[in-house]
DNA sequence: AACATGATAAACT
DNA sequence: GTTTATCATGTTC
């Protein structure tokens, strides 16, 4: 029961026997797109509604405030929906897009630093029935979290838990590092963000090269 | 008015 | 199987 089932790459990972919490100080670097790729391979964890739910992060894209035109810091703007990005970072940003899907991001960088790693998509690893039960009528797992949308829906996440601090023992969402392990990783300009002007074009969006648990790519991409 | 998307159906290959 | 169009829906500033 500790085997992701699939044959995708992450087939060995053995849940949290093998991993370990993220500490406080990952989360301070200060170039969020370093972050981006690093955070690819990691566990993001979920305890909530009394189920635990396990995801390895295979889609991640980098916003970076002030000069990042596509963050909603962008140029620093503090109001009370970005005020959570300004804290210091291991932190969760989760707002509302569309008026219907929860976007789950971390919060990096030191204090007043606007930094945040949108996860854009996960490949289940635990509690796989929940995310199943959660998510609905879907045909294939591949589809319980190949999006923003999909996977907060598919781990309970909402907007109750903005701000929520993810390096805590007891945290409701943590994040756990596995391990090294060689990866590919994609990059290509981020989605769906194309008032942005010149910064739709910067390359911050990252995914794992062949796995099939992310969204699908339809911006052009090259090996990093 | 715009928005860091998803589900569905209908039309293609 | 894949692409395309359409709409649902609520918060933000």
């Amino acid at each position: 029961m500790f085997y992701s089932p699939n044959n995708s790459f992450y087939f060995s990972f053995r849940s949290n026997l093998i991993s370990v919490l993220l500490k406080r100080e990952f989360y301070l670097d200060t170039d969020p797109v370093c972050l981006a790729r690093e955070l690819l391979g990691k566990i993001l964890c979920s305890h909530v509604e009394g189920s635990y739910c396990e995801g390895v992060i295979v889609e991640t894209e980098a916003y970076k405030a002030p000069e990042d035109k596509a963050s909603h810091a962008y140029g620093n703007r503090l109001t009370e929906r970005t005020s959570t990005m300004f804290g210091e970072g291991g932190r969760c940003y989760i707002y509302l897009c569309y008026g219907i899907h929860e976007m789950f991001n971390i919060v990096s960088a030191p204090e007043n630093i606007a930094h945040a790693i949108l996860i854009r998509a996960i490949e289940p690893l635990e509690g796989l029935e929940t995310m199943r039960k959660r998510r609905g009528r879907i045909k294939e797992d591949k589809n319980l979290g190949n999006g923003p949308g999909k996977l907060c829906k598919a781990m309970g996440i909402s907007r109750n838990l903005n701000g929520q601090i993810l390096y805590h023992k007891n945290s409701l969402l943590s994040i756990r590092d596995p391990g090294p392990s060689a990866i590919n990783i994609l990059a290509g300009p981020r989605v769906g963000i194309a008032y942005a002007g010149e910064c739709a074009n910067w390359p911050w969006r990252f995914r794992i090269k062949d796995n099939p648990y992310t969204s699908l790519p339809d911006n052009p991409e090259y090996n990093i």
